[in-house]
RNA sequence: GCCGCCGUGGCGGAAUUGGCAGACGCUGCGGACUUAAAAUCCGCUUCCGGCAACGGAGUGGGGGUUCGAGUCCCCCCGGCGGCACCA
């Protein structure tokens, strides 16, 4: 990519215009209380997601989204929009603590010499933030409202009946005591089991487990007093009120999912006479209508009743049981369902429905964490019941008829219910309400619903954090007062992890210890917490007093209600968007905010994968040569288009053929092909830097390609021809306007002139307004820019251009290349900015032609076309399709039966 | 296993939502310009047959609805993503 020749001089103007752009300020966005405030205009609010900033910098998957949102931004205000369009940093996080480990210097100089470079990148691209709002969530002044949001919710309690969050004063004002006040707030110390990793030092969420998992470091679980959040008692709401937000249903269902709601009962069994124990085992099922097939029961082994209950001759195997499950993890639990195993507890229960009596077992295959940790087993109705109870040859009742033809055994689906007493003979459904009804008369149980989500972890072991505005005395926590905040995290000596799960923070003793007596609370917030809340921080940046002032809110915020697109990548298609709901529901409920949800529509950009090398291999003097295509051709599969040059007389054209999902050159064993694009990484060596890309093809052209490649929110892989293709057609249109003179100089093209368009160009352009309108709208950028081209080819083509149109194409094109744009709209004299003149509009009256082609079809197959005035009579287009020659000839001896006309697309003419 | 998304040329993808399948771009082939190359411009490029006119086949496979299906309905196959012993 070195001595490449510049087709157009982007090089020189690109840097020209960004420059400018920073110096008046072209993008920053008049606010509530700014004197040069319009409160007339509408708002929109474009919204990226923000960027960890990362040392390696930005992938080109960060441009791809923001690219996207930035032609929205630019459209928007040229159609008269007041357009908050910022961007910012979730800067607390990993990399940089691990940065000042090694080094010894303070994160926040490795964080803010990343964050630099990702401005600088991002600059380099041209997107139109106002970087006036540019918000950090390390700052002091941003940590201070992170702090003040947890605080809130530290301060408030779920009101069950109201379905919603209240301050925890309503209940002193009750009289309740701190100490039952400290049992309800939405933010808790619990003592659980959580998943605490030696490598990281801290104790991750349920929800990043897997992640750091896959990435090799070792999670344990161990129990240890930690801060969660109670989003489990918003799991309905937030499951209902996803249902009017204009997202992707496939993000919706992965949110329902996640939360997982499911519907039973809870049943009550007491224990047999033996056991010499009024202790009562409670389980939830979701299939209550095959209790009279439940033969036995399963506890988790970490279950509270299991000591309580096991007999004296299976103690020994219940406790070596317990043991080799509490060492093992969660993944290894997983990884080793393929067998069940178990063992029994001696003890036995009754079955409420027949009295019968029911061994009880304990095995891992039951969860403490979800229901009640304990089940009843109907192995003929549950597949994981079925495969245990065949192991350990336990008793299988039928309970529910199976359809003609399928093995009863393991059925779980819906039927009539049989052997289960009154039940007999009802459905599935009429069973499980039957049931339920007695089993609430009997107080024997009551119909439950049951959720997946668990309660959000919430604390972490890190220094790089927002600190919890807590102190501690007499073990009892307490919050610091508001005109405390930020509280910010004293200076370390050094970074290292302490090798236990006892948080960095408490080496600075004298931070730590305060004159009452009281001590810090050691743990720092996730970095999830910054990234909760940083879209409603950009509507007001600069706030001191306030999270956000009303006005800002009711203005960027308002009608229709939040985020007006929000674009990012799927990966936070849980976690983020799930929390972000969840704080954004507490300040609604506490009256913070106004509307129930964040970000009223969401879109997913698709990934950007490695570019596809069909064929690699090393011709005869061992360079490795890449193939660009391979062609199918009769004779088996041919290699074409090299990357580098190649002896020819060795490989160019020589056949392959197809061995699995790769091609293999009959005598060359080493050739391989890919077929598929495989997803960017460093180990690949497929990488693409944007960088490199705007060097060598300037940054219009890496905008445009991103948005070529195909539909925003599909995956599609790299193609560097690609990036070739766009960087002409910017040529191209370059070259409409400007030629190059004896010296070698661009001059404006002699092409260009001040007369009246004619027709045809008149109507491409007309036709261009209209659908790269329509196409942004939709975020179609891709088709947007197929049409531009075909606008720009009918120019070339020209041999005279009206100027009054050409400036409307680069009025069209502006969003989406914003210096070429700039660059010609100054270079022909125009006044002002390209970017602040308004989308043009477009005349109906110039699209219709006056003459039509239509098709005409000899039943459904197209015979021929004919040219015939817009207007005419059906009578007339019937006669004209008759009259067609070939037509006739697939009409001869054939009886005509019906013909079909749509009026400006095609005749069908029905004949047999 | 369950849930979700998706299958269109050599490739990325279009197709006004039931009306000309393959727009636009890439690749490839041919041509013009050039001493030559690059760049640029022009033509062809779904497959089969044909010099052509044209004909036939064709949107993962099979069936259906319809004058007409890439698009709607049913069944099957394949790929991607998520969850995964969730009772």
């Amino acid at each position: 990519m070195s001595a490449r020749r510049k087709p157009f001089p982007f090089d020189e103007f690109e840097s020209k215009w960004q420059g400018r752009w920073e110096e008046e300020k072209a993008f920053r966005t008049p606010g509530p209380g700014d004197e040069d405030f319009d409160a007339s205009k509408p708002t929109f609010y474009a919204l990226d997601m923000f960027p960890y900033p990362s040392g390696s910098g930005l992938h080109v998957g960060h441009p791809e989204g923001y690219t996207a949102t930035d032609i929205v931004a630019r459209y928007k205000r040229k159609k008269g929009f007041n357009v908050l369009h910022p961007m910012g940093w979730d800067a607390f996080g990993l990399p940089a603590e691990e940065h000042a480990r090694k080094t010894g210097e303070h994160p926040r100089i490795n964080t803010k010499n990343n964050i630099d470079n990702f401005r600088r990148q991002l600059q380099m691209l041209g997107f139109c933030y106002d970087w006036d709002r540019e918000v950090n969530t390390t700052d002091p002044e941003y940590v201070k409202w992170t702090q003040w949001i947890f605080l809130q919710i530290y301060n408030s309690y779920f009101d069950e009946d109201a379905q919603q969050a209240k301050p925890v004063s309503e209940l002193e004002a009750k009289g309740w005591s701190k100490e039952q006040i400290d049992e309800v707030r939405l933010a808790y110390v619990a003592g659980a089991p959580v998943n605490w990793s030696p490598d990281l030092g801290t104790v991750l969420a349920n929800e990043e487990v897997a992640e750091w998992e896959a990435k090799g470091y070792t999670v344990e679980r161990r129990p240890l007093q930690q801060w969660m959040l109670r989003i489990t008692k918003y799991a309905q709401r937030l499951i209902d009120e996803l249902d009017d937000l204009d997202w992707p249903e496939g993000i919706k269902m992965l949110q329902r999912n996640w939360i997982g709601r499911s519907d039973g009962a809870s049943v009550k069994f007491s224990l047999a006479p033996s056991a010499n124990s009024e202790a009562l085992i409670e389980v939830f099922t979701t299939r209550p209508d095959t209790l009279f097939g439940a033969t036995y029961m399963v506890l988790a082994p970490e279950h509270p009743l299991v000591d309580e209950i096991t007999t004296a001759d299976q103690k020994d195997a219940v406790v070596n049981y317990q043991k080799s499950c509490a060492t093992k993890s969660e993944m290894e639990r997983g990884e080793l369902n393929k067998g069940k195993s178990g063992v029994a507890t001696g003890a036995h229960a009754i079955n409420p429905v027949n009295a019968e009596e029911i061994p009880i077992w304990i095995a891992d295959y039951v969860m403490m964490g979800y229901g009640t940790g304990a089940i009843m087993a109907v192995p003929a109705h549950d597949t994981r019941d079925y495969e245990f109870a065949e192991k350990f040859s336990l008793p299988i009742l039928q309970v529910v008829e199976a359809p003609e033809g399928e093995d009863w055994q393991g059925f779980t689906g819906n039927g009539s219910a049989m052997n289960s007493g009154s039940l007999d003979g009802l459905s599935t459904p009429e069973a499980k309400k039957t049931i339920t009804a007695w089993l609430q008369e009997n107080d024997r149980g009551e119909a439950q619903i049951n959720y997946k989500l668990r309660d959000w972890l919430f604390s972490r072991q890190r220094y790089w954090g927002e600190p919890f505005p807590i102190t501690w005395k007499d073990g009892r926590h307490f919050a610091i007062a508001e005109d405390e905040l930020p509280l910010l995290a004293p200076e370390l000596e050094d970074y290292n992890p302490t090798g236990d799960p006892e948080p960095l923070l408490s080496k600075a003793s004298e931070w730590v210890n305060l004159p009452d007596g009281s001590r810090r609370e050691t743990n720092t917030m996730p970095q999830w917490a910054g990234s909760c809340w940083y879209y409603l921080r950009y509507c007001d940046p600069g706030n001191l007093e306030q999270l956000l002032s009303s006005e800002a809110q009711d203005y960027w915020l308002g009608d229709p209600g939040g985020v007006d697109l929000y674009i990012g990548g799927t990966e936070h298609a849980v976690l983020h968007l799930l929390y972000a709901r969840f704080w954004h529901k507490v300040l609604n409920d506490l009256g913070h905010l106004k509307m129930r949800e964040p970000f009223q529509k969401l879109v997913n950009q698709g990934l950007i994968m490695g570019e596809t090398e069909y064929a690699t291999f090393r011709d005869g003097e061992g360079s490795l040569v890449s193939f660009k295509s391979v062609a199918e051709t009769p004779q088996g599969f041919v290699l074409k288009g090299t990357s580098t040059p190649l002896s020819k007389e060795v490989l160019s054209g020589e056949e392959v053929t197809k061995k699995g999902d790769h091609f293999v050159l009959a005598d060359n064993p080493s050739i391989r092909v890919r077929e598929k694009a495989e997803k960017m990484s460093k180990s690949r060596g497929n990488v693409v830097n944007p960088d490199d890309v705007v060097n060598a093809y300037g940054a219009d052209a890496l905008r445009l390609y991103l948005m070529f490649m195909g539909p925003l929110e599909q995956s599609a892989p790299w193609n560097t021809n690609g990036v070739d293709g766009i960087s002409r057609f910017l040529a191209r249109v370059w070259r409409v306007a400007m030629e190059q003179n004896q010296e070698g100089e661009w001059v404006r093209s002699a092409k260009l002139v001040e007369e009246a368009p004619g027709k045809d160009l008149l109507k491409i352009v007309h036709a261009s307004i209209k659908k790269v309108g329509e196409d942004i709208e939709r975020l179609r950028f891709n088709t947007a820019i197929s049409q531009m081209m075909e606008c720009t080819n009918a120019f070339t083509s020209a041999k005279q251009i009206p100027l009054t149109l050409f400036e409307n194409l680069l009025s069209l094109l502006n969003p989406f290349a914003p210096h070429l744009t700039e660059e010609l709209w100054e270079r022909l004299g125009r006044k002002g900015r390209c970017m602040d003149r308004a989308w043009p509009s477009y005349d109906e009256s110039a699209l219709v032609e006056n003459e039509i082609e239509m098709v005409v079809q000899v039943n459904g197959k197209v015979r021929s076309k004919i040219k015939i005035a817009a207007e005419s009579p059906q009578s007339d287009i019937e006669a004209a399709a008759h009259a067609d020659g070939n037509v006739q000839v697939h009409l001869e001896g054939k009886t005509v039966r019906k013909v079909i006309v749509v009026p400006g697309r095609l005749v069908n003419i029905v004949a047999n």
